[in-house]
Formats: structure tokens, C-alpha cells, sequence
DNA sequence: AGAGTGTCGCTTTTT
DNA sequence: GCGACACTCT
């Protein structure tokens, strides 16, 4: 096996770096600080046991994100020409291995991976069933709940003996029960959610001995990235698949554990020396990244947190600029402040693209993204608005989904009537209640609609229709994917009414599907090209269910997020989480201040000495991204949620050593006089003027709230209220207030000022019909539902 | 069948 | 103060 003996160490490489590269056999830590060459230590490590003659398929490198994945792939790729490893990430190794055993847990091998859209609508179905309010346990949390427990990994039956041993509330409760039929209604749809997907393979290794022989046999070496954002589940596979060949090597850095809120375990690589007494520990400290200034800043404040390892930060790089805390008088200033920063050194050397904004929520983006356009400066907003989000996308993914899985429920429900088709909801539900008590499919149910007794001829035929349209596409589904998106786009006639469509929407919607279209294509193109198939159940280039399940699990597990643009030419603005992984010469870090970083939710929450270190990793991981020069940014008073609210210094500010340069109070070009009042607000700063008067804020006259107090809706203007309040005063409701005659002028808070033109019905019914002075528009509001404030007569 | 409205609540996000 | 989501009327 050793082919190459007694390699001596390259140049490029430092000593430590190169002890975990030459690591071969037996359990590895590496704990990698920030910018200490890690994907570069994991890809060598990769590339130098292929040269030692360990067989390319018997290694398994497992990231996160489909992105790291890809990036570790060509880096190998690049130092070992023509040979090709499998980089996965968790999601997609688990979709694999449970293909082919998906008999052992009860589904079959063509399920399809509900994404978080499949689940909402599942789980409203359930609480349809269940008759529970909607309003009172929305979706959303129910999902949250689910989750959490999932990557505990407690099962649904476990959740509810839980529940039934401890006095649980009301919500436990629900939750159980949802959970339960949630899951029992994935299964008949043959479907899995995404946590399922890593859970499923979690009860495949431990419940299935020969299974798990047989994938640790094939996986000699275990790769994987990021080990500090593991959670329960993914810590057992990994546990299970090394069990036996302890080969296994992890990366991470448990100071740049960010993921703890979505059940990521620092734990799991804290413990990973006791979980693995033999494990050699390689700590890769020298930072190659940073200025030894910002290195500083960014070690004293981890040394910080408790629950931590040891770890000290050095760089052999200059001292470079101080750190500067600065701060601004609010946070238009500091936007503007940052603009400026920006386009100056622009003006002297730097490039947009040097530049990187980060903070702690999106909702900051607002006064970024204007004081940029207002300079001129580019930038680009590091969040996806992911195009397999898109409606039309989904619909024609549906009918694929559907073609491959003809249980699949959310993809039936979803195109049975798109485009319309004549198949309302009254008889979808006709059908599904039927399906559910003949025990059947909800595509079988359709062909066979005619024997449903509730069902009419009419909409039985239709569905039958509908069912045998989908069995004709299947006929197609062996083939080329493009071909047969073509084949049901011409079929369906879906977005034939675009075609000639004025509407900008339209024509956009037109070109999202001419895009899937097209990276059906590429699909097909890379799928054929692939012949490194050596016919094993886990073999990462073909799937076993042919190019339409690979094309499914493709787009499932893909996120359009990989689109932050390096060469863009543009400043970058995205979230602490986001930054993670990248590094920026410049970096402005918005918002340093209590409530915002540490935020406000992980001071309240019941772990918050866990939840407030984790913040301060964050926050640690926003630093470690500057290269060259870092500005942390805070200001005297900020507008958070409609509410203008004098700050307090994030306490982490003491923590940093750095210097503090306070231009709140000074008259700069973006600042105004010094003390704050809402008068120096609505001055005109030099620059706003020629603006258009959409760009200024404040176009409604109680948003500008006298002295910053916030105010209650209801006093917003004493003595007036809505129509609604009106008439709840009054027992029975009486009759409409004369301040809604004709001729009564109205505010609607949407719509502005308005007339009413005409009235109808009485009482609760009564209704009137508004003449808006902005645009002209009349509209119909019932006074009882509506809040349609009497301003005066005419 | 689609739009409009009222209600709620409000980190972070990948798969 | 704004947006998302669920319901209800046109």
C-alpha cells in the first residue's frame, strides 16, 4: 500500500499542516482556527492518501453545503487529474444510501423529499384533520417543533410517551398528535422530509447490522467537514459508518459554531477525543488570513467563552491598521458613514468588490442598501430568493415529482389543477377521502375516479383524464429529463397564456421555465457523460432509479444560494451566518450593540449562557473574515420595528480592546448637529435633494412620531377611530356613524385619504365605497371589517 | 378562482 | 412598520 515511503515535507506547507495531510490511518481531529488553510489541509490530505494507494471510492468526504462540497471536489479534481472522489453532503449521501434500502423502513425507492413548502401544506392538512386551529398553532412552529425533536431524533412515538410521562402543556400535546399523523402521512406518500432523510439512515445503520457492515466496508476513509455543526443524527451516522475501520477524519472549529439554534452539537467534536481515545489532534492555529490587529481583536474576545477548547490565534502578518469601533448617531448615519468609507477608498485604490457588510438580522439590509444607492456604490445582497422557489418552477417539478411518485400527494394536489383544469377542491377532496379509506394512491385513486361514489361523472372524468395524462408523461420518464419537461409543458399547454402576455411577471415567470428547461439540458448532458458506474447500490454517479429520480434529487437538495458573485464588482452585504467560509479585505460589522449581537432572544432564552456564547462566536466569525481592515459600527439611538430606541452598548464591545472613534456628535458631511432630535432627522442632508420624494421615508405623517416616543395604534390620532371600533362600542352595531355619510373624508392606512362616494347595506352589513385621492381608485369596504378612519366632512 | 383584507409576530438557514 | 399567511367575498 505504501507506494511512495518517505515523503519529505513540501514547502508550501507548515509543519502541522502537513502532519494531519500525512495522516493515514486511525481517527484525526483537526481543529482549524479561522483562515489556518483548512480546505487546503482536507483536499492535499485526500489527494496524498490517493497516492498512497488507497482506493478513490473507498473515501467519503462529507460537507454541508452543496457549495463546500463542489469546491472540495474540484480542488481534489485539480491535484489528482482523471481520478474522481465523492464529495457529498449529508443530505445527498443519506438520499443514496437510502434508495436502495428504502424497503428496510417501510418506503419505496422512488419517494420523493418533501421540501419546506410540501411540509406546510402537509401539516395544515393534519390539523384540518385533527381539527385544530390553524390560528392557534400555525404551521410554521408546529414544523419548528417537529424538527427540533427530529434532530434530537425523537421519533414521533417517543414524543408522545414523553409527553404522557411529564405533565406536558397543551402545545406538547398537539404537537405529539401532529407529529404522529405527519409522519404516518409522509409515509403514504411515500415521501420524507429532509430531517427524515438523515434520521431514516440513522435507524439503517443501527437497526441493520448487515447494512452497516456493508457501507463502513465500502467507506474505508470518512471524511467530514464542519464537524462542529453536526447534529444528534448526523453525529450517529458518522459514528456507525467509522464504528469498526476508525478512520475517520474531522474538521472544524468549535469557536465558529454557529448552528446550535437548528441542532447542531458543539459537543460532538468537544468529546470527539473521548469518543475516540486514540485520536491524534492536530490543532492548525497560524492564521494566514489576517492582519495580526484584527487576529488580536478576534482572540481575545473568544478567550472570552467558557465552553470552550484552548486554542491561541497567531499570524506571521503584519500588524496592519487598529480595529475601530465607531459610533454613529443613528443608523441612517451609519450607513451613510459606511457608503462613504467605501466609495473613498474606491476613489483612492480599493476595488467595491474588497468590501463586505455584515449584521445580525436582514431587517438591517434597509438603510444599507439606500445609502448605497444613493452614492452609487454596488452591492449585492447575499440572500437567495431561490429560483426552485418559485411558483411555475414547483408546478413543473410537481408533475415530474408525480410522474416518478404517484403517491406523492403534495405534487398531486399541486398540479391536479395547474393550470386549471376543472378540478375544484371540493372534488380533490372527494377524491383524497376516498383514496384514504380504499387505501390508495393518490395517482391510482384519480385513474380509478369513476368508482368513487361521492364523485360525479363530470369530475370523476376529468381526474381520470388528469391520471392518464400523468401515465402518458411516465412512458417518457426513462429518457432525457428535458424531453420530457418539454413533453408536459406542450401537454399541460402550462404558461401558454404568458406567451402573449404584456405583464412584466408573466414573461419572467415564462423565462424561469425556459431556464429549468435549460438546466434540464445540462442535466441530461452530465448524466450521460457519466460512466464511472461500477454497479454498486451506493454508487454516487448513477442512481438506480435513472436520470429523472437523479434530476429530482438534484434540484431537492439544491439551493440557489451559491449565487454571492465574487467577481461582481460589488460591495457584499449579507449575515454574520452567511459570512461563515469567506474572508473580504475591508469588513464593516453593523449594529454592535445589545439586542442586535448578542440579540435580544439569546439573552432571554432559558440556556442563555450557551445561547450568549454562541453569539460572541458569531461575532467572532465576523471578524476572523477581514483580511485587512475591520469597523465595527453602533449607534446612539436606532429604528427597530417601527420603534426608535436609544441603544445600549453590546457587551461584547468591552471585550474587543479596540479603539473607539465616537462621531455621533459630529457634523460630518453625514452627520448633522450634535444632540438627537427629530427636527435634525428631517433636515435635509447634502446629497438627499435632488432625490425623488419616494426615496425620503416619511410620506405619512404619523410616522414621524413627536420625541421618538413610540406610540400605540389607537393613539396615533386621539379621538379618531376605525369604523370597526365604531361600531363595536355599540351593542348591535345600530347604524353606520354619520361619519361615514357621503361626502366623508376617510383614511385608510394602506390607501391614504379618500371620499366616500356611496354607501350600501345597514348595520353590519353596511358597507361604503372610497374615492382614494392618490391614485384615483374607488373601492368597496365593508365599515365593520375595515379600518377606514373618519377624518372630517367635505 | 382570485384578489383583497385582517391578523400576527418579528433572528440566524441548509438541505 | 412591514410582510407573510390564512380566510372571505366578489
Amino acid at each position: 500500500m505504501e507506494t511512495l515511503r518517505h515523503v519529505s515535507r513540501p514547502f508550501d506547507l507548515t509543519a502541522r499542516q502537513w502532519e494531519a495531510i500525512d495522516h493515514l490511518e486511525g481517527p484525526l481531529l483537526v481543529l482549524a482556527g479561522p483562515g489556518s488553510g483548512k480546505t487546503r489541509v482536507i483536499t492535499r490530505r485526500i489527494a496524498r492518501m490517493v497516492e498512497r494507494g488507497v482506493d478513490p471510492r473507498s473515501i467519503l468526504a462529507i460537507t454541508f453545503t452543496n457549495k463546500a462540497a463542489g469546491e472540495m471536489q474540484s480542488r481534489v479534481a485539480e491535484l489528482l487529474p482523471g481520478r474522481r472522489i465523492w464529495v457529498s453532503t449529508f443530505h445527498k449521501f443519506c438520499a443514496r444510501v437510502l434508495r436502495g434500502r428504502a424497503e428496510a423502513v417501510g418506503l419505496a425507492p422512488g419517494f420523493s423529499i418533501y421540501d419546506t413548502a410540501d411540509q406546510r401544506g402537509l401539516v395544515r392538512d393534519v390539523l384540518a384533520e385533527l381539527e385544530f386551529d390553524p390560528v392557534h398553532y400555525p404551521t410554521g412552529r408546529l414544523l419548528a417543533r417537529i424538527g427540533r425533536a427530529k434532530n434530537d431524533l425523537v421519533t414521533a412515538e417517543a414524543f408522545g410517551r414523553s409527553f404522557k410521562e411529564r405533565v406536558g402543556d397543551q402545545w406538547q400535546a398537539v404537537t405529539a398528535r401532529v407529529y404522529t399523523r405527519y409522519q404516518q402521512r409522509l409515509k403514504q406518500a411515500n415521501a420524507v422530509d429532509f430531517d427524515d432523510l438523515l434520521l431514516w439512515v440513522v435507524e439503517l445503520l443501527e437497526e441493520h447490522e448487515e447494512i452497516r457492515d456493508q457501507l463502513s466496508e465500502r467507506y474505508r476513509y470518512v471524511l467530514v467537514d464542519e464537524y462542529q455543526d453536526t447534529n444528534l443524527a448526523q453525529y450517529r451516522i458518522v459514528q456507525a459508518l467509522a464504528a469498526k475501520h476508525r478512520n475517520l477524519c474531522v474538521t472544524g472549529d468549535p469557536d465558529q459554531s454557529i448552528y446550535g439554534w437548528r441542532g447542531a452539537r458543539i459537543d460532538n467534536i468537544l468529546r470527539f477525543e473521548r469518543d475516540f481515545p486514540e485520536a491524534t489532534v492536530v490543532r492548525l492555529e497560524e492564521n494566514f488570513r489576517s492582519t495580526q490587529s484584527i487576529l488580536e481583536v478576534a482572540d481575545r474576545l473568544i478567550a472570552h467563552n467558557v465552553l470552550r477548547k484552548a486554542k491561541s490565534l497567531t499570524t506571521g502578518n503584519a500588524a496592519g491598521r487598529p480595529v475601530e469601533v465607531v459610533r454613529l448617531a443613528n443608523e441612517q448615519h451609519e450607513a451613510r458613514w459606511i457608503a462613504e468609507q467605501i466609495a473613498a477608498a474606491v476613489a483612492a485604490n480599493r476595488r467595491y468588490s474588497d468590501f463586505a457588510v455584515f449584521y445580525r438580522v436582514n431587517a438591517l439590509t434597509r438603510e444599507l442598501e439606500q445609502a448605497f444607492r444613493r452614492r452609487g456604490v454596488p452591492y449585492q445582497v447575499a440572500a437567495g430568493a431561490a429560483f426552485y422557489d418559485r411558483a411555475e418552477i414547483k408546478d413543473m417539478l410537481a408533475y415530474l415529482r408525480l410522474v416518478h411518485n404517484p403517491g406523492d400527494r403534495a405534487a398531486f394536489l399541486r398540479v391536479v389543477n395547474a393550470p386549471p383544469r376543472g378540478i375544484g377542491k371540493v372534488t380533490q377532496q372527494r377524491l383524497l377521502r376516498w383514496a384514504d379509506a380504499a387505501g390508495l394512491g393518490v395517482l391510482e385513486a384519480a385513474a380509478r375516479a369513476d368508482e368513487c361514489p361521492e364523485l360525479k361523472s363530470r369530475p370523476a372524468r376529468l381526474l381520470q383524464a388528469f391520471a392518464a395524462m400523468i401515465e402518458e408523461f411516465s412512458a417518457a420518464a426513462r429518457g432525457s429529463v428535458e424531453e420530457l419537461l418539454a413533453l408536459v409543458l406542450h401537454r399541460t399547454a402550462y404558461g401558454e397564456d404568458w406567451i402573449d402576455s404584456e405583464s412584466e411577471q408573466d414573461r419572467q415567470r415564462l423565462a424561469n421555465v425556459q431556464e429549468l428547461l435549460t438546466a434540464a439540458h445540462r442535466f441530461d448532458e452530465e448524466y450521460s457523460a457519466e460512466t464511472a458506474f461500477d454497479g454498486s447500490l451506493d454508487d454516487p454517479a448513477r442512481s438506480p432509479g435513472g436520470p429523472l429520480e437523479a434530476f429530482l434529487e438534484s434540484v431537492s437538495l439544491a439551493s440557489e444560494t451559491d449565487d454571492i458573485d465574487e467577481s461582481a464588482g460589488a460591495v457584499t452585504l449579507m449575515t454574520l451566518h452567511a459570512a461563515k467560509g469567506l474572508e473580504f479585505p475591508v469588513v464593516f460589522l453593523v449594529g454592535l450593540e445589545e439586542g442586535l449581537l448578542p440579540h435580544e432572544r439569546s439573552m432571554k432564552s432559558e440556556d442563555q449562557f450557551r445561547e450568549i456564547e454562541e453569539e460572541r462566536r458569531l461575532l467572532f466569525v465576523g471578524i476572523t473574515r477581514a483580511k485587512e481592515e475591520l469597523y465595527l459600527t453602533e449607534t446612539d439611538v436606532r429604528d427597530f420595528r417601527g420603534r426608535r430606541q436609544k441603544t445600549i452598548p453590546s457587551p461584547f464591545r468591552a471585550e474587543l480592546t479596540a479603539e473607539l472613534t465616537d462621531l455621533a456628535r459630529e457634523a460630518a458631511s453625514y452627520g448633522v448637529s450634535a444632540g438627537y432630535s427629530v427636527e435634525d432627522e428631517s433636515q435635509d442632508v447634502p446629497g438627499d435633494e435632488h432625490l425623488p420624494p419616494e426615496e425620503s421615508d416619511r410620506e405619512e405623517p404619523e410616522a414621524a412620531t413627536p420625541h421618538g416616543v413610540a406610540q400605540g395604534p389607537g393613539a396615533r390620532f386621539p379621538g379618531l377611530k376605525t369604523g370597526a371600533d365604531l361600531l363595536a362600542g355599540k351593542e348591535g352595531g345600530a347604524d353606520v356613524p354619520r361619519s361615514f355619510a357621503v361626502g366623508a373624508i376617510v383614511r385608510h392606512p394602506r390607501y391614504g385619504l379618500g371620499t366616500v362616494i356611496s354607501l350600501g347595506g345597514y348595520s353590519r352589513n353596511r358597507s361604503v365605497t372610497v374615492l382614494f385621492e392618490e391614485d384615483g381608485r374607488t373601492q368597496t369596504f365593508v365599515v365593520t371589517q375595515c379600518p377606514l378612519q373618519p377624518v372630517g366632512m367635505l
